[in-house]
Parts: C-alpha cells; structure tokens; sequence
RNA sequence: UGGACUAUGGUGUAAUGGUAGCACAACAGGUUUUGGUUCUGUUUGUCUAGGUUCGAAUCCUGGUAGUCCAACCA
C-alpha cells in the first residue's frame, strides 16, 4: 500500500520543462542516450543560494536520469581568482548533498583551445585586431545601429598566426592586441559582432601560473569544454540567451561541422532566483564583506551558502526551498518567507526542543520549599518519538520571559497576570499573585503559587489552562549569548533599489548599500540563559527555543561561552493578533 | 527607437486544445503541556484587443508591461 501510495506521488508531481527536454532526448535517443551535466562556477567568491538553484538543477538532473554531473570550475580569468574560492565552493556543495562525478578546470583544456583558435586563423575565421578596446567598443555599434568592420579584418592569416603566438609569450602587452572570431558585424545579436575570444592577462594563473599570457574568452571556453568532456545538457540561467547562437556556432565548428552526428552539448536556460530582501550578486557581497558591513562571507546574514549554514538552515531546508520555487524562463521575484517555511517544515522534525529566556525577569513560587529541587523529564521533540527526553531542574527560583508577564492584561493574555493559572511547561500549574517592582516601577520579580497536583504523573496532571510558558531554573541554567538577526535589507527588491539610489544621488553602491541596511538587522543579547542540557552543544546542532523561534550554537561557541543565532522565529499568530 | 525572451490569485508554480489545481501568504474554526505542530474551511487569478476552433490559460496577430544583450567579466 504504502509503496503504491509513493509512486501515486511521484506521478502527480509534474516535471519542470528541462526535465521534460531531458525525458524528450532521452526517448529521441540523442548523445547516445546519455545524460551529462555539468556545475560551473568561476572560483572568483563564495556561492550564495542563487547557485543553490543551479546546484540542484544541475546535480539534480545528472542523478534523477542516472547521468553524472562534472564539478567545472570556470577559470578563464585568472585576475579575479582564487584557490581560497575553489576549497569554499567544494565545501559548499558537498554540505549541500551532492557528490560531482569528476572536478575539472577549464583551464585544464587551455591547450586545446589554443590548437583550436590556431586552427580557426587558418581558415579565416579568426583575425588578430591591434586596435584599441575604445575603438573596437566603438566599431562594435549599437543593439540599434549595425557595427563596422576592423581594419585589421582581413590581414593575411600568417600575420595573425604570428601575432597570436606572441600574445603568449609575454612580448606583448596587456591590452594591445585581441583576437576576434570573425562573424557578422551587422547581427542583430552584439555577440555575433566579431567577438574578442583571446586577450592577454599577465596576471599568474592560480593553477597554470605564469604558462600562458593569452586566455580564452567565457563564450570560446564553455561550450567548447561542454563538448571535450561530453556534456549533453548545459543548463544555465536565462541571461545567457543571447550567447546561445555562438556556443552553438563554437561547437559546430569545434566538431567540424553542423551535421555530423547529434552527439553534441546543447544549453538550456532557466530562471534564476530572485529573492525578496535579499542582494545576491557576487560584486555587492563581496563589498559588504571587504567593508566590513557585515562579519564575513559566513554571517547570518549573508545569502551565502555558508551564511545560512551558519544561521542554523539545514542542507534539506534549502533543498526543500529550490523544489518549492521551481523552474521556469520567468524572471520572478521569491518570496523570503517561501524560504523560511521550507525551513521551520524540516527543522520542525528534526531540532531538540529546549527551554531559552532571552529577556528574564525573576519568578518566585511562593509555596514551593526553599531547598527542594525537583528533576522533570521533558521530550526532546515531540514530532519525533525516537528523539527521547532530557532532565530539566525545578526550584522555587526561575527565570521567566519579560514578556510573558502583564500587571494589566488584555481579554485575550493567556500568560501570567495577576489572578490567572498558567501551565509552566512539564512542570506545575501556577498561579500568579503579583509582582515587585524598582522605584522607577519596572517589574523585577513575578510571584506565583503552583498546584502539586498538575505535575506529570500526579492526579491533575491534565488539568487544562490557556497558556503554557517556558522557564528556568536560576540556580540550575546557563547563562548564553543569543544572536538575534533581521534581514538585512529594508526594502522588498533592494537591487533596483540599490540602482535607484546609486542613480539619483550619483553615489557608490557602497554609499547606497549602507544607506539601505537595516540598522536592526542583528542584536545581540548577551544576559541570557538555558538550559544545562546545553552544556555541551556542539556548533551548527538544531535547536528550537520553545515558544520563540529555531536557534543554532554558532561555530564561536564554546562551553564556557555559549553562542546562539537565531535561524528563524516560530510562526506567531498571538503577535499578529497584537499589531 | 534593433534583437531575444517572458506574462495564470498578494507571491511562486501546475494544467502540453477539453472541470483553472498546488504551495506560501492572509482569514475563520477544531486539536494541542510550545499562541508551535497538525487538521478543517474561506477569500483572491489566466495582462489587453482581435482571430482560429465545437471548445483557447494553451495556437495566431496587434497592443501593453517586464527582463536580457553594446566587459579585453563569467
């Protein structure tokens, strides 16, 4: 029953339109009924959730087709590399569960891009054009008015043969001198407008070093390492449209012609994620980070991989998320809170559920005995049976959440007031009977009386109140730092907004950018106390606060200084009720 | 004002010429030793004007709106 019941699951859930591309070739049996994918970033900063999307994509279609997926790194680019970049990206996707078959390097093929530009120069497709980068943007037109052809278009193939070969021997200077695919000046698409496809970079390569000066241009690399290692299905995002046309031009040439067999990479483009509140581009986090704006490419706060790793999002969460949104060639703007559904659905089932007081203030059980000290069981998760139970201490001393407390409650107040029973969770029924308060009138202690008989196990134990709190004992609790974070951004689509800004008072984006953050994006708590259970969290464990939010021990903690980011709050509909 | 792409509730996404469905969000209620979880219910949609068709969210044409393209970046 239950197996039938999966595949009635698997059968409603439709394909997204590359899958559906995929099942096509499949049962057309194109590229021998082979599926290889391919991830490529260029190793130039740290992957964010955007990527997470491709990840998926990628990865994801390599094992649902039983292909296999290539880890690419896109190194064609050596001035904005870095080795630092490639271990961060492995870590990266490996947290996120998916294993490439095979890491390899554009760079890697280097050599065979070389014979193949060389090739290219033989027969009049390629030319080297020594004018300016001013004069060729110039000469390249406009997306309205066709460009005019260079000069140098049609000198002699051994002149661009020898001048190829002294852009990689360093004779030739940065800037000088480009070689040019030779297409069609007058396309409507500018990609067509005889592309650069070689120029020279003196800077050391982080892994050829100083063995080439010349480097292959992004579009005469990528489909041509598509096709050299045997991808079948180059999927990326939608921007790269336009470059569709060349890397199919590139490979049909790089295979000898257009027809030969249908064993060839062709690329599809879907949309990439959009997220509400959030700046994904690598340029503005990078300034965020060198500026100090925020603690590192990992803070909370960052839409990093790392970032939400450290915030206490889980490898599923995110995984969950990038299922939830979908595929599609719209360019959509994701709600933030899709995200933060994804990720209390999971962390429900899986984060220990522990006592935390952020903000104390003293309760005192009047009718409780000085000295004694009770140990009560509580469960670990109450989704999960398995996940067992833990002691937590009960005294006449605790600490209570500051707002949990109302001398003058509202109709609707199911927490402690004057008069009123309250459960204190897996302990007692209590009873409050007032409070004491400082000459400036601030509530600095809270006085109840509990029932005996409400305690689990005891006669009432399933006497029923309104509200449920959590709490602590003040002689049996650690005291903790809690982090608690806000998005970052004010505005719901702050990369317009950054333009606008940029725009109209003609300023940096780093101007703009701190003009946008929001000041409250972190506090951070530092009197706050849980539970001993505690004592020995490790950093990155799942835990939920109970009635307040999902928590993690951030890699700082320690146990003599516990550290604790708030991942994201429980839902609250008395809050919402409040505004 | 060139070319390419896109348009389904507030948001995202399905329906592949034949009953507009799902998730998030919102709202109302039941259960609950977390105002959590869970369960039930409710509100809200095919950009627009034509055309093809027995039948159009789907195909065609015009309009409107949005995205991308003029790096020696990827």
């Amino acid at each position: 029953m239950a197996e039938v019941n999966t595949t009635d699951v698997q059968e409603k859930k439709s394909l997204n339109f590359i899958e559906q591309i995929v099942e096509n070739d499949l049962r057309e049996g194109k590229n021998g009924k082979r599926i290889q994918t391919r991830f490529p970033p260029e190793p130039n900063g740290y992957l964010h959730i955007g990527h997470a999307k491709a990840i998926c994509m990628d990865f994801g279609i390599a094992q649902k087709y039983g292909g296999v997926c290539y880890l690419r790194f896109d190194d064609t680019n050596p001035t904005k590399e870095d080795v630092e970049y490639v271990e961060a990206i492995k870590e990266d996707i490996e947290w996120l569960g998916y294993k490439w078959e095979k890491e390899v390097y554009a760079s890697d093929y280097f050599p065979q891009l070389w014979d193949f530009a060389i090739q290219l120069i033989k027969e009049g497709k390629a030319y080297i054009d020594e004018q300016s980068s001013e004069t060729i943007a110039a000469q390249k037109g406009t997306p309205t008015q066709p460009g005019v052809e260079s000069p140098y278009r049609n000198r002699p193939i051994e002149e661009s043969l020898e001048l190829f070969q002294r852009m990689n021997t360093g004779e030739i200077e940065e800037g000088k001198i480009v070689l040019r695919a030779k297409i069609d000046m007058a396309s409507p698409n500018m990609h067509f407008r005889d592309p650069i496809i070689y120029r020279v970079v003196k800077t050391p390569h982080h892994r050829t070093g100083t063995t080439w000066k010349a480097y292959p241009m992004y579009d005469f690399a990528h489909g041509q390492s598509d096709y050299f290692e045997g991808v079948t299905h180059s999927l990326c995002t939608l921007e790269f449209v336009p470059h569709r046309p060349l890397y199919d031009l590139f490979v049909d040439w790089v295979k000898g012609g257009k027809d030969l067999d249908d064993n060839r990479p062709r690329q599809y483009e879907f949309n990439k994620l959009n997220l509400s509140y959030t700046l994904m581009s690598k340029r503005n986090l990078l300034v965020l980070v060198k500026e100090k704006l925020v603690d590192g490419w990992d803070d909370p706060r960052m839409p990093t991989i790392c970032g939400f790793r450290r915030r206490g999002y889980s490898p599923e969460s995110i995984r969950l998320f990038i299922d939830k949104i979908g595929y599609t060639t719209y360019d959509a703007l994701n709600d933030f809170a899709l995200l933060e559904s994804a990720v209390r659905e999971d962390l429900n089932t899986r984060a220990t559920r522990v006592s935390a007081v952020l903000n104390p203030v003293k309760l005192t059980i009047t009718n409780y005995p000085e000295d004694k000290v009770e140990e009560l069981e509580t469960v670990n998760n109450p989704e999960d049976p398995t996940a067992g139970t833990h002691i937590i201490e009960f005294s006449r001393n605790l600490w209570m959440e500051r707002d949990d407390f109302m001398e003058d409650a509202p109709k609707k107040y199911f927490r402690m007031t004057p008069g009123q029973e309250v459960r204190l969770k897996s302990a007692y029924i209590v009873k409050c009977t007032g409070c004491r308060k400082d000459e400036a009138g601030n509530v600095v202690e809270v006085f109840a009386e509990y029932d005996p008989n409400t305690r689990s196990g005891m006669p009432d134990a399933n006497r029923k109140v309104k509200g449920t709190l959590h709490w602590l004992s003040r002689d049996h609790c650690l005291s903790a730092e809690v982090r608690m974070y806000d998005r970052l951004w004010t505005m719901e689509n702050p990369r317009d907004a950054l333009a606008d800004i940029c725009k109209q008072k003609d300023c940096s984006s780093l101007e703009a950018m701190k003009e946008m953050m929001n000041p409250d994006s972190l506090h951070i708590l530092k009197e706050c106390y849980v539970e001993k259970f505690l004592a020995n969290a490790r950093p990155y464990d799942y835990l939920q606060f109970q009635r307040i939010g999902y928590f993690n021990v951030d890699k700082d903690s320690t146990p003599k200084q516990l550290i604790f980011n708030k991942t994201v709050s429980l839902k609250d509909t008395w809050a919402k009720t409040q505004k």
